[in-house]
DNA sequence: CCATCATGCGAGCAATTGCTCATAATGCAA
DNA sequence: TTGCATTATGAGCAATTGCTCGCATGATGG
């Protein structure tokens, strides 16, 4: 006996969850950016959210996805920002592209250090999830297509090692700097642009 | 009253003491580089180095001395490997140099990969002693030495935050590959000398 | 054979933490 | 108001872990 739904749900309910999520998460992201990892547990998270613990377990099953859902905000917002970077540098040169890339990298990790430097620790740790990997494509299709774009000034055509080893030499130029001060050096981008470059056009 | 030390130290027990302590580091080395940091914890060192906890904090203070030990130990390892090579690349070509110190850093890394990255991610949280500054102001000496020596056919000469950064980039790019395989990709040692030359030898 | 003492031992304490579950509160349709 | 369903609560459990401390051990010197 097929039975009509009485009850269709109201937006009502949904958006009080989504918001006590949009709660959690932001206190989560509080947290780690005052102390790090060391400090980072799900009844501390819960007590600065102003939530209790069991509604914190009710939107994230575990801690591990509660870290989860931060390190796929931050990835996401990172693709979101390298993609309109990239987009915007049509018709302009490598080099700006380069400056503007890392300026937005430098930005990212001076906002939140600790942060920054938590999440990208759990990442080698977690067993990401097939959104993260999506990030992460997002991210390595823009760079490869800005490279392409610029294929007749490098040495070789690019390789996809070549996206992969530009972001890893880039984040750890910038996450070195970001842990020693609360401030980037002045010439914290040029130094990161002549890497990247440095990589990309060297004839070795 | 002066008295005399009737009771002097005979060398049997110190022995015993430095066995026991190599015995320690030897677990403590064998525990993280299976389990990472995540089953890293004393009580497990002493089990598997057969010995009683209370040993254990009878030649290390507290859990951060024994990481700080084998961080010590892995420094000083790599210190005197570097200066050595340094050394013997007297002489000849930069180029040839810095594929020797790739090779070295590549070695080093894939030894032990768990242990490598965890000692790496203690080091930025834990307040090194000076012993470790030693170590590492060896390497930077070393480095800036290699570098004057080639002073001419960089296009400035070399400062202080060169030395770190491709100290930075060597890590990082050796490192990301280390996490990913047990075995090094055989491109990785040309891709992490490209990076170190193409940085030093940019005109941006 | 005894007294001394450096060293080794490991049960267990105190603190932390991820997570559960019985209960309470709340919203909503009838 | 009543009854149902959903959501919130937080005391507290079970497991982990860094570390202590009272006692055992065994070598040494007398």
């Amino acid at each position: 006996m097929p039975r009509i739904d009485l009850h269709p749900r109201k937006s009502p309910r949904q958006a009080r969850s989504a918001d006590t999520v949009e709660t959690i998460l932001a206190a989560a992201t509080r947290v780690l950016e005052r102390e790090s990892l060391a400090g980072f547990n799900t009844n501390r998270v819960a007590e600065v959210a102003g939530v209790s613990v069991g509604s914190l377990y009710q939107y994230f099953p575990n801690k591990s996805a509660l870290i989860a859902a931060l390190i796929d905000r931050q990835q996401s917002a990172l693709a979101q920002a390298i993609e309109d970077c990239v987009a915007a540098h049509e018709g302009r040169s490598l080099l700006d592209a380069l400056f503007a890339l890392a300026d937005l990298g430098v930005e990212q990790q001076y906002r939140r250090p600790l942060l920054s430097a938590a999440l990208d620790h759990e990442e080698t740790r977690l067993p990401l999830e097939k959104r993260l990997r999506e990030s992460e494509q997002r991210i390595g299709a823009a760079v490869m297509a800005l490279l392409y774009r610029h294929e007749k000034e490098l040495p070789a055509s690019p390789k996809p090692s070549d996206v992969q080893d530009i972001f890893v030499i880039a984040k750890a130029l910038i996450e070195a700097d970001a842990m020693a001060g609360r401030t980037p050096p002045p010439d914290l981008r040029e130094r990161v642009v002549r890497a990247l470059w440095g990589y990309l056009t060297a004839k070795v």
